[in-house]
DNA sequence: ACAGTTTCCCGTAAATGC
DNA sequence: TGCATTTACGGGAAACTG
């Protein structure tokens, strides 16, 4: 009879975070026969969770009760809706504003297993309302989809991951033991899942080629993907080998990257991002030099860096890369400044742009200029400075610019134990498939 | 009898932030016959204030009764501390930790005239305290210094003005109306304290020539500034002619900005900082090309640049003065790099470091090796990428370089109608004393 | 409309708990 | 001790309010 929609955080649905306000929506979806006199819904936290297994305890600060009318006008805080929709169904909503706080749980004993972390522990908000008509009185409940509560920001990520699994595997409307063996999931059904995320926060999604790579990183190399199993510890719980960090967190990483500090570039598709190193090598090799593509960084959490292509004197293609950008230096510079100005410096020789055409073959400008910023702001007595991203190189050095290793630990262990000038570089190439 | 101290705000006693917690102490001076048993000290915020002049109201969040006892160590939150002073004196200290409300005033007329903002408003906490003694019951009441009661941080500074004028110009325990009329303050008094805020929060004060380009500032040029008298509100609430903000503002973000991107080299003794564009280049005049010195903007706020001199083809000294670096910029790149790598390119050609000697000949690297960031940090695979502070000029267009223009908004005018070459820079020098 | 003031809340750092 | 989680609060921005 009535049907709930849930809390929001900023974005992201069902999430809730403790000392911040929330909001909700419960909609009346019966037709009320002439009801004007108002109806208050009460909201509940963890109404009645079978007392053994409770984790976490929250209540709600503000008050609990609000009024369902008619009248309420949208002022943003106590708005009412209503609307009639296919003149069919009467749609009344409310909305909470308040927020929760944990009770301190004095009983030691936390019911559950301490696998579970606490993104993975799941709430409920629950609704009443009581009215009556005729004389009858008539009692409402209902309650919302699985909630995460989390106390920081530093834990959205991982309470997000929560929601989507939770979403994507099961449509029990409150399985609150989902985490406690959560089910597998397919590299089809996650893969666009995935998509849909980028899609949903950057307006665009993935191709083929990106979550093809991102399936190999998380699966390794198979004929297809498709119908491998992803556990919800390898998505989001595990380290990626040799890496602090899970499959989940570095990918949401690049997600707050592209949204705060990428989004044009993102969207033109200027961005390739999820290339292996190979694909990188076999696409770039036989392009003009000076061809180049962004590739998001694999080893760092949110940084982007770009590899183009060289010749040596014996005319090898080499491959350089630049340390990656993160979001700090991403403030002080934006990323087409970067790619416009960026500097390579030889033996004190004049500095020069190495980037020269966006892989296959856009001229530089051509890509980037509508977003460049003519940071060059006239302070009258002042001359303008601005900053400039610049490699300086000594090639009488051992200097190592070899793109990013491959995965596979052995490789990079050979790897790392090896320092060399240059020109050893292009032999990274030949292993790899074309 | 009791000797009350005040509640503190980081490093800036006597400011409260409503929502943050705050502690105080109370020491008690007496010494009591053999009391072992724990006494109460109940704080309570604006206790009696005339109920006519009350502004804004607060209350205390948390607990305002606390037990001073000689049992409890410190723990950082309820530190009793406990100690023989002299072997004469007993002091027990008691902190509170607690935070404010503001209580909505219903009564919508507000006591007092508009013209106070709120940090110009004065507080007080209260103490009060209970016990008998040989049945007799005796009652012990203080209470602090005037409060100023903030809720943002970015009130801050002129909180601290208030704290400053009040403690300055006063010796009255609780002059609650203060700044219904505030006194001058001679110069004389003036940049003493403001030479020791410099010395407290940076470590190293302000010398003749820099608490004398200030009081020129302040006050327009003067035989002496001795004597002269300061407003309040020209030291806090004026703003400066031409500017967006006041003399008080405009040096607290120095202050910060000293605090948080250019320490050590403050306190090096690097940073002329202070100095009158006529001076400088007074000082600059006759140096080897490429000599150079440190200012704070006077045109914006927190900005630090450098003036270099170099010598025109005709033998004449032109000075050059690079866009203010702000805190944005510093914490993209610490100043001491941006220095060593500064660069200007004209008309395409190799870029140069204009900065050779600091003032008067010490070698750039003597004086900033030591703060220099090797940031050349190496990323295996990644070739580094640091920032370079860069200007670019073309020595055809008339890019204009002339350091700022003096205070006298008619000179002003003069100069902002005029686009010139570098050439006509060195015109500016002449009107000036040397 | 607007300026002074407060609220909101992210994101870093520190504290706490386990 | 180390890791997971929470708390603290500066700082920018939005919201509020006369």
């Amino acid at each position: 009879e009535k049907q709930p929609c849930m809390p929001t955080h900023p974005q992201k649905p069902l999430i809730i975070k403790t000392g911040v306000q929330f909001s909700t929506k419960v909609r009346l979806l019966v037709k009320l026969p002439e009801v004007d006199y108002q109806l208050k819904i009460k909201t509940t936290f963890d109404k009645d969770l079978p007392p053994g297994r409770v984790n976490r305890q929250f209540f709600i600060l503000t008050n609990n009760t609000k009024v369902m009318d008619f009248e309420e006008s949208s002022n943003g805080c106590l708005t009412v809706d209503f609307r009639h929709l296919n003149g069919e169904i009467k749609y009344k909503e409310i909305n909470f504003l308040q927020q929760l706080k944990e009770k301190k749980v004095i009983n030691g004993t936390k019911g559950n297993e301490g696998l579970l972390s606490v993104t993975e522990e799941l709430h409920t908000l629950s609704f009443e309302a009581n009215f009556s008509i005729q004389g009858i009185s008539i009692d409402l409940e209902t309650c919302s989809l699985p909630l995460v509560v989390i106390s920081n920001v530093s834990q959205l990520p991982g309470g997000w991951a929560s929601v989507m699994w939770y979403n994507l595997l099961t449509n029990e409307p409150r399985n609150m033991g989902f985490f406690g063996s959560p089910p597998r999931a397919s590299w089809n059904q996650l893969s666009e899942v995935l998509g849909w995320q980028f899609f949903t926060f950057t307006g665009r999604g993935l191709n083929k080629e990106q979550l093809n790579m991102l399936g190999e990183k998380l699966l390794g190399q198979q004929v297809s993907h498709s119908d491998c199993q992803v556990s919800w510890s390898k998505f989001c719980k595990e380290n990626i080998l040799g890496k602090p960090f899970s499959f989940w967190m570095w990918l949401d990483s690049i997600l707050e990257l592209i949204k705060k500090h990428l989004l044009p570039i993102w969207n033109d598709n200027y961005i390739m991002g999820f290339v292996s190193k190979e694909t990188e090598r076999a696409l770039l090799k036989d392009q003009e030099p000076g061809t180049f593509l962004l590739r998001f960084s694999e080893s760092h959490l949110g940084g982007i860096t770009f590899t183009w292509v060289e010749h040596n004197d014996n005319g090898e293609a080499k491959f350089i890369s630049v340390e990656p950008y993160t979001k700090n230096r991403l403030s002080a510079l934006p990323f087409a400044d970067i790619i416009r100005n960026y500097k390579v410096m030889v033996d004190g020789v004049v500095p020069e742009n190495p980037l020269k055409f966006l892989y296959p073959d856009i001229p530089k400008d051509e890509a980037f200029g509508r977003h460049y910023n003519s940071q060059q702001n006239k302070v009258f007595p002042y001359i303008p400075s601005m900053l400039v991203p610049m490699s300086t190189l000594d090639s009488t050095l051992p200097l190592c610019s070899s793109p990013e290793p491959p995965m596979t630990p052995g490789m990079f262990d050979m790897l790392n134990q090896q320092l060399r000038p240059f020109e050893i570089e292009t032999a990274m190439n030949s292993p790899y498939p074309e």
